[in-house]
DNA sequence: TAGCACATGTAAGTAGTTACATGATTGA
DNA sequence: TCAATCATGTAACTACTTACATGTGCTA
C-alpha cells in the first residue's frame, strides 16, 4: 500500500491540489509511481481522515473552488516508518516484453510495429524528463547542484524516470535491429 | 489482462506443469511479467476451460501426479491477436522510488540501508539473468545465436531484465554516493 | 461552438496479494 | 526430525482500471 506514501512523497515540497496531484502523478510523480485520478482523489480523502495531511479550502472567482493539501506531522512520521521498513523490490509487468518473449512463434511485421510505437513513446518521455531535469538544476552543473542544491530527491527519482525510458528505448531499437537480420538470413535460405 | 498471455507465451517452448509454470515465474518468466503461484494455478484453470491450453495428466509413482500443459492453435490466434493491439506502457512502481523521492525530508542513514539492500538484490538477479543468457548462447557468441539462434524471444526479455536490475544497482551505488557527499557537505558548514 | 483546463468525485468490475490447506518424498 | 521440494488449490481482502457524472470559463 505504497500509494499513500507516494501522495505524501508528491505533498512534501509544496502545497497541491488535488487535481494538481493528479497532474503530478501524469508528469513527474511517473518517475517514482502511477495512479489515476480517481485514486488520488480517494486516496487524499483517506490521508485527511487520518490526519496524515491536512486540507484548506480556497475559494476561487474565476475557477471552482478548491482545496489544497499538505503533509501534516503525523504524515511525516508515516513516510519515516516507511522508510524504515525494507521496500519490496517491485518486477516488470510489461505488455511489450510478453509480446517479444512470444517472437519466435509470432508475426515478425505486427511486433516491429509495436517496437516502433514504444521507441517512439519511450523516446519522447526521456526527453521530457530531461527537461525536467534542466530546469530542477537551474542553472548549475549536475554535480555541483546534487552536492549543494536544496532539494534532491526528486531529481534522483527524474533521473531513474529518464534512464529507464532510455534502456526501454535501445532495448526497442536492438530488438528491431535483430528481428530484421533474421528476417534477411531467413529470406536468404 | 495480460497474465494470460504472459502464461500463453511461458508455455510456447516446451510442456510444463503449473508447479513448473509458477517455478518460471520466479524466475525467468520474471523478466517479463511476475505472479504468484495462486494467479498461475487459476489462470492455468481458466485458459484450459476457453480450450487456450491443453493439459494432459502425467501418473508418478515417487511424486503427485501432475498435468502438463501446452498452448493450443487457438491459443496461439490468442497471441496473435494481443501481439496486433498497442501495447499499454508499464509504468514504475517502486516502494524505493518514493522513499528517495522523500530524501531530502527523511533520516539519511535509514534510506542508505534500503539502497544498500537494494543494490545487493540487484547485482545478485543480473548474475543471476547473465548466467541464463549464457546458457541460452550455448557455445555460441552472442551476435551469431541472435542471427541464427532457434529461439531468440526468451532471450531479448532475459536481456532487458538484466540490463533493468543493472541500472537498478547503478542507480543505488549513486544515490549513496550523493546522500554521503552531502552529509560531509553539511557536516562542515 | 467545440474542445480543453479546472475541479472533484461515484460505481462497477478486474487483477493482484495475503493467509491458509493438504499430503507425500527427499536430503541435511 | 526438520526443512525443502513437488503438486495443487480456496477464501478473503486490497488495489487498480474502466466507465460515467457534473459544471464553469477560457481559447481556437
Amino acid at each position: 500500500m505504497a500509494l499513500r506514501h507516494a501522495v505524501l512523497a508528491a505533498l512534501l515540497d509544496e502545497e497541491l491540489s488535488g487535481y494538481q496531484v493528479t497532474k503530478a502523478f501524469a508528469a513527474g510523480v511517473a518517475n517514482f509511481w502511477h495512479a489515476l485520478p480517481q485514486q488520488v482523489y480517494a486516496e487524499l480523502a483517506r490521508l485527511e481522515k487520518e490526519g496524515l495531511v491536512a486540507g484548506r479550502e480556497v475559494v476561487q472567482e474565476a475557477r471552482p473552488n478548491k482545496r489544497l493539501f499538505h503533509v501534516t506531522g503525523e504524515g511525516l512520521a508515516e513516510l519515516e516508518s516507511f522508510a524504515s521498513a525494507a521496500a519490496k523490490p517491485s518486477f516488470l509487468r510489461e505488455d511489450l516484453l510478453v509480446q517479444v518473449q512470444a517472437a519466435d512463434h509470432l508475426d515478425t511485421d505486427v511486433l516491429i510495429e509495436r517496437l516502433t510505437e514504444r521507441f517512439a513513446f519511450a523516446e519522447a518521455k526521456a526527453a521530457l524528463f530531461d527537461e525536467q531535469l534542466r530546469t530542477m538544476r537551474g542553472g548549475c552543473d549536475e554535480a555541483e547542484f546534487l552536492l549543494r542544491g536544496a532539494r534532491v530527491g526528486p531529481y534522483l527519482t527524474c533521473r531513474r524516470g529518464r534512464d529507464f525510458e532510455r534502456a526501454n528505448r535501445d532495448w526497442c531499437r536492438d530488438v528491431v535491429e535483430v528481428l530484421r537480420a533474421r528476417r534477411e538470413v531467413r529470406a536468404e535460405s
